[in-house]
RNA sequence: GGGCGUUUAGCUCAGCUGGUUCAGAGCAUCUGCCUUACAAGCAGAGGGUCGGCGGUUCGAAUCCGUCAACGCCCACCA
């Protein structure tokens, strides 16, 4: 086998000299660093040419996935890379796997959001919204979406994004807007839907109701005040009340305390006075008042407080509500009329001090519930909205997620999504803004009402569908209907719960292909963050109206952090900018670094290091394509050694596919890319590249080279989903390639049934050619400098002795008895193996190390020995496992042995 | 106040139903190399009582209990 190996090396050595300048040429022509800027650039452009991201109804298996819209006028962040780079990983490696891929991008019209960057806008031309007519702010609306709107989506073409841009839509054109109206005027008419007067969270800055969910609670250092009310029936004498909000006195209309509360029994019946206010109030009696805290006394403010509401409806108390709708102070208050709430928070403070009716205040930390979009204090206030009745979809919504219908990727948020179901409110659904989608109420003039009976409003997909119903329902003549549309607009998230089904027309034309193909979809990728924003309400609005789930499989990514673990936000300054980051690594490279740490639900610490690496491995395959690319190839027999390296590798490249595709299966994103990465990087081009290369200036083989490309073809198809560009750019120079070929519209191959027998021997031979490499380095001998190794014994390993050679630089492998004088000895697993090192070993640093080993096999045998010595150990383990220990054994022993041997034949 | 989760090498994380894939990976570190694809590289090496304590078991990173630290979600205590 040796005698072959080195027999095909002369060939190589007698070939032809001249076509080296070719080979030299291919290689200089390359650059050794590889560049994206033109080549994502060029290809993107090509796929889009290529229409290879459309995709329309066929016979092949559906894969779909919408994406979660960004707001229409946002801009990339990294949370966003994080995202979309996963669906596209997604969505390539389904269309490499035979499905019908397709992902609908979109943009959210994000009313409150966009409403509010509207506003500040029109604010620095010095236009006031209160000025505009509705409509005026809307065009300015839209002039400001159609500006900005969809910066976003160019931003993802960017990243490598391969969405269906002919399917693009926005949550306000026309065909979503009409189902989301239809989908209301459907709800209504179920009885799902009511109008009513109820506690809401109001936000002050943005002059509009929000849910609950857009409600975040945070703690908040602020102070506690104790109050002095006198009591009317015992002038002088006064009752304490602790309060955290002091300027809401003037909306007191009780005191409260508990009926069980001994040291507050003097105040039954009795009333107390306001202070600076001077109202009289009675002291009511409630188990609510909790004894312990503070001083069991309770200001009840039924306008501004969700517990006192609920006492005041309780107890018939009178509503005063002290503020305007932007949280300053109305004229019912009487006092401070106009000021801020937390200035008039300051002020009362100095007030009531000043008048002794301030007992004294104490440091307090409470949760504080803030504006989700604006950061501002909430306000509960009593006002007039819509909200939908959530009993009956909670209940549809639960069980699917319970049984694993829909399969949640971390499982853990199957906990969050049914404890939120299991104690939903009903979701107040108006919003008094412009930007969004009108309540297709329509008000009918009171007369009218009077007149002929009629409803105050009605419910209907348009203005001229509400006349008909009034005509023909209610016999009002055509020319006294006189109708006002509800001033206010629906939840953006009444319009995101559809979209899964909107996208498709789902709505509108139910049984159309569009959405009987691509609907349920496969894949959801968003935060936990929005779980009940979107998440539950798609899963209510898709058994709601399809019947089915929206779609089976939901990926929760974590939220993207810096390296220390700080959320990014833009006052830190710690969040990168992810085009500039695209233009310093590569949206291959930046790809690769946001998936290297990201398994999903985990926050991901990103650091720019990790796109580094990323880069660094597009210069690594860069490069290997280069040395393949760069070789002269000729007919000429194939080497031993790379007939071997081919079988080999064949072997690790089936295996390691197979193991990808269980990761992917498994939503392990970040583990297949790691896979792929040693693949290509350990296995490929450490071990398998370096085994076939050539000597330098001979040619290669002409079976292994086309081998060669045929891995290399296959390494790139494994690539493509995480790194689109360059493998994409490589995959076309590799082979001559017509037009319209792409290797994303490729198809992965079958993969051969690896030889496990080939895989595990070749791991030992790994093992043999460290130590060698580890023998020279510790000896400082040059690669160039050939050696002998000796077989001890016998030669478990002989069919690789021509790659084994070939990397050492052996210049013989035999089998001896004995091994020579002089030589270092070492093992590979049960075999062993010895250099003869004329003169130069050192005899004292051999002796320390061999018995150094020694010690350590003499320890290891030691605990086998105890395991089997122990006759309960030997009677209730598994029989394999006994046996493994005593192969453990035998193999011990016989190293100790051979150690043993060798000390000695030092020692001579 | 309730619920969930995390704690394994300097950093980020894998370790399924307890025993050779059990102490792993990538990065970082250290040593030697500008070797003719790649210094954005090559070769080699060193790092951990698996958060603490207790229990179950022949055997525990893995199961149970408990404590601690951190994180997330939910909740109307002024």
């Amino acid at each position: 086998m040796i005698i072959s190996c080195i027999f095909s090396f002369f060939l190589l050595i007698l070939h032809d000299f001249s076509k080296t300048f070719q080979i030299e040429y291919i290689i200089m022509t390359l650059a050794t660093k590889y560049d994206p800027s033109e080549i994502e650039q060029k290809w993107y452009q090509y796929w889009l040419e290529n229409k290879y991201f459309h995709s329309e109804p066929d016979n092949r298996q559906p894969y779909t996935i919408v994406i979660p819209p960004p707001n229409v006028t946002g801009v990339l962040h990294m949370g966003h890379m994080l995202n979309n780079t996963i669906q596209d990983i997604l969505v390539r490696h389904a269309r490499m796997t035979g499905k019908n891929a397709c992902w609908v991008p979109g943009t959210d019209h994000a009313s409150i959001a966009t409403e509010a960057k509207v506003v500040n806008k029109l604010a620095e031309q010095g236009i006031k919204k209160t000025d505009l007519t509705r409509d005026e702010f809307l065009r300015h609306a839209w002039d400001w979406t159609h500006e900005h709107g969809g910066i976003i989506l160019k931003q993802l073409r960017k990243l490598g994004a391969s969405c269906d841009w002919d399917r693009t839509a926005f949550t306000m054109d026309e065909q979503r807007s009409e189902q989301v109206i239809k989908v209301f005027c459907d709800l209504y008419n179920k009885g799902l839907i009511y109008r009513g007067v109820r506690m809401v969270n109001w936000d002050p800055k943005a002059l509009t109701a929000l849910s609950d969910e857009e409600v975040i609670f945070q703690e908040h250092q602020g102070k506690l005040y104790y109050l002095r009310y006198e009591v009317v029936e015992e002038p002088g004498k006064y009752a304490i009340v602790a309060t955290t909000r002091p300027e809401t006195i003037m909306g007191d209309t009780a005191m409260c305390i508990n009926p069980n509360d001994l040291k507050n029994t003097w105040l039954k019946g009795k009333h107390v006075i306001v202070p600076l206010v001077g109202r009289q109030i009675p002291v009511i009696e409630d188990d609510y008042v909790d004894i312990e805290f503070g001083t069991g006394c309770l200001k009840v403010t039924p306008a501004h407080d969700i517990n006192d509401y609920m006492l005041g409806e309780k107890h018939n108390l009178p509503s005063i509500n002290i503020f305007n709708d932007n949280g300053t102070l109305s004229q019912e208050a009487g006092l401070y009329v106009g000021m801020d709430r937390f200035d008039c928070r300051e002020q009362i403070e100095k007030d009531l001090q000043a008048a002794g009716l301030l007992e004294k205040t104490e440091n307090y930390t409470n949760n504080v519930g803030f504006s989700e979009r604006t950061h501002v204090p909430i306000e509960p206030r009593l006002s007039m909205q819509w909200f939908l009745k959530m009993e009956h979809l909670a209940k549809i919504a639960l069980e699917p997620v319970m049984n694993d219908e829909i399969r949640f990727y971390p499982a853990k948020y199957k906990n969050t999504y049914r404890h939120w179901l299991e104690n939903i409110k009903d979701w107040c659904i108006s919003r008094q803004l412009w930007w969004g989608h009108r309540i297709p109420a329509y008000y009918v003039a009171d007369d009218v009402v009077a007149k002929y009976k009629t409803p105050k409003f009605i419910v209907a997909q348009s203005e001229e569908n509400a006349k008909q119903e009034l005509e023909t329902k209610y016999n009002v003549p055509g020319n006294e209907i006189q109708l006002t549309q509800d001033e206010d607009c629906l939840d953006t998230w009444f319009s995101s719960w559809l979209w899964p089904i909107s996208l498709f027309d789902g709505i509108n034309n139910p049984d159309n292909e569009q959405i009987n193909y691509y609907y349920p979809t496969t894949d959801l990728v968003t935060g936990p963050d929005i779980i009940f924003f979107w998440v539950a309400r798609m899963i209510m609005a898709g058994y709601e109206y399809k019947g089915k789930m929206p779609f089976h499989n939901v990926y929760f990514t974590g939220i993207v952090r810096d390296k220390l673990g700080r959320k990014m936000s833009k006052s830190l300054g710690n969040s990168p900018d992810p085009l500039e980051l695209i233009e310093k690594f590569g949206a291959d490279g930046v790809r690769m670094g946001m998936m290297l740490s990201a398994p999903a639900g985990n926050d991901i610490l990103f650091d720019e290091a990790l796109c580094e690496q990323g880069r660094n491995f597009n210069n690594k395959i860069w490069n290997a394509f280069r040395l393949v690319k760069g070789w002269e190839v000729a007919d000429i027999e194939q080497p031993q050694y790379a007939k071997i390296a081919t079988q080999w590798f064949d072997s690790m490249l089936s295996q390691t596919a197979a193991e990808m595709e269980d990761l992917f299966s498994k939503y392990r994103l970040s583990e297949a890319l790691m896979k792929i990465y040693k693949l290509f990087w350990d296995e490929f081009s450490s071990w398998y590249l370096e085994i076939i290369k050539p000597a330098y200036q001979q040619p290669i083989d002409i079976v292994t080279y086309k081998q060669t490309l045929l891995f290399f073809d296959h390494l790139l198809k494994l690539l493509h989903p995480f790194m689109p560009f360059i493998t994409e750019e490589l995959w076309q120079a590799l082979e001559e390639r017509k037009q319209g070929e792409s290797i994303m519209i490729e198809q992965l191959p079958k993969w051969n049934e690896p030889n496990v027998e080939l895989l595990k021997e070749f791991e030992a031979i790994k093992e043999l050619i460290s130590s060698i490499r580890s023998i020279r380095l510790q000896k400082n001998i040059a690669q160039k400098d050939a050696l002998k190794l000796e077989c001890v014994g016998n030669n478990l390993y002989g069919k690789y002795d021509c790659v084994v050679a070939k990397i050492c630089n052996l210049t013989s492998i035999d089998v001896v008895d004995t091994k020579s004088d002089g030589s270092i000895s070492f093992m590979v697993g049960t075999q062993e193996y010895a250099i003869p090192m004329a003169n130069m070993i050192n005899v004292e640093e051999e002796l320390k190390k061999l018995e150094a080993d020694l010690k350590y096999y003499e320890g290891f045998l030691q605990s086998v020995m105890k395991k089997l010595s122990n006759e309960r150990f030997v009677q209730n383990a598994k029989p394999e496992i006994v046996a493994n220990e005593r192969k453990k054994q035998a193999d011990a022993e016989s190293k100790i042995a051979a150690i043993k041997e060798n000390i000695n034949s030092l020692k001579k």
